[in-house]
DNA sequence: GCAGGGACTTGATCTGGATCAACTCTCGCC
DNA sequence: GGCGAGAGTTGATCCAGATCAAGTCCCTGC
């Protein structure tokens, strides 16, 4: 592991409050590891022996069944994935795949259950950050539920523009195949539908958003604060939306 | 609260590690309260006061957003519910209401958050609890965007089945417009697909479900353990699927 | 017992989104 | 520098499921 990127993970929600003898402990089974882009890193229905966390590049989430595949989230760094399958000693209930090379520590699952048991502090942050994903899914389930395909295209890019800082202008974080199945439609639809939008008041140049008439979007994508965030109890982990990559 | 109750809360998966001392005072501060059918108990977007025992009767989790309205869940005894609003002391993200006449237990989210600080064994109940809501709603996502409403009602009426003992025949546990929603279509449409069904081996007779040839229903459902469960980690929370009532 | 209302069904129609297919563009790679 | 391969777009068509509209049945409350 290099020498930065322990404070990096020391610094995380899930582990800056642990005591620092368990935190080297845990630190102890760790080991990091790079991967090249599209590699697969585990398959839904594994054991969960590692909690895996991004330190560099981007893992993708996805879950499959009957010859059907859909995205369920990204990461991105520095985050933390499959925290429940780890505690619970289950099988992932999701696959992963790294979208560019990345760096990845992978945590023994074990050694993590053995710590929290021995430290409330470390038991108290995984607690938080379980409620903190269980609300993410929830959100992302009244999501699909609630709201048309456009109208979750619509919120989608407003929600990026506000975690950009309510830039009007931002790029997208993932490719559009991705997020199209990320919001459960096809990549044909979300295409199709991106056009339409520039009556609404968003535009896309590419790769590239633009917000051409925020009051427009917010009036057909009524973001709503029990669906779209803000967050303040952002997971760092497996259940976050895709995330902006930066905007201008 | 009655004298039957408090046993019964304690052998929660939740509550029953805990120590008796403090699992004593959690309770000091609760109260048991009566609701009549078709009832209210909270709002999306209300602050997470109380963590909900449902002792008897029936409660729906439901969420809404620009008119339209969803079922997420069904709990009932011995069931919690909103434990991770409780827990983030954030605003509900959905909305119960009682189906049945219900009584239920209310413990002071606060008093929560302040004994799982000083009592691990509790932390590590709340910590596999939560974890298992994650995956719970995780699979409900899965079958959401994996799965053709068809598919869904199929594997549906296949889990209640098994959670039957395997039985063939079986009472639904819950209004067929409430199991529509919660499967994400109309009522008419659930209608409707349960009568082609009958040509994949299920019938319905009012309420009463009647497997006909196990083998071609699930051809059709092909269940799948990492979204149809059989989850070890049966969740006693909000995120559980509605159950069923009991069959014959 | 009777009236009223809600659950459920059935029918007719409409439409959002999927599917299938072709074509362009870009980019990594030989 | 040319050549796939995959991402994205666009068009044509299809279909699952929503919507709108009756009508039946059952249960409840007066």
């Amino acid at each position: 592991m290099r020498p930065h990127e322990l404070p990096e993970i020391r610094h995380l929600p899930l582990f800056r409050d642990m005591l620092q003898a368990n935190f080297e402990a845990l630190m102890h089974g760790a080991y990091a590891q790079a991967f090249p882009a599209g590699l697969e890193l585990m398959r839904q229905g594994d054991p969960a022996d590692f909690l895996h966390v991004v330190m560099e590049g981007a893992v993708e989430l996805y879950a499959h069944w009957g010859g059907r595949e859909c995205t369920m989230a990204v990461v991105r760094p520095v985050g933390t994935f499959i925290l429940a399958a780890c505690i619970k000693d289950a099988p992932y209930l999701m696959s992963a795949r790294t979208l560019e090379r990345s760096r990845i520590i992978l945590l023994p699952s074990s050694d993590l259950r053995a710590v929290f048991r021995r430290d409330t502090e470390f038991a108290v942050s995984v607690i938080h950050e379980l409620a903190g994903c269980y609300r993410s899914v929830v959100r992302h389930a009244k999501g699909l539920k609630l709201r048309t395909s456009r109208e979750r295209i619509a919120s989608y890019l407003l929600r990026q523009s506000a975690l950009a800082g309510n830039l009007a202008s931002y790029g997208l974080p993932v490719e559009k195949r991705l997020l199209a199945s990320y919001l459960g439609m096809t990549p044909e639809n979300l295409s199709r539908t991106l056009k339409t939008l520039e009556a609404d008041g968003v535009k896309l140049d590419g790769t590239r958003v633009i917000i051409t008439d925020r009051a427009k979007l917010s009036a057909l994508a009524q973001p709503d604060r029990l669906i779209d965030g803000p967050d303040s109890e952002t997971p760092s982990a497996g259940a976050s939306l895709p995330r902006v990559q930066g905007g201008d």
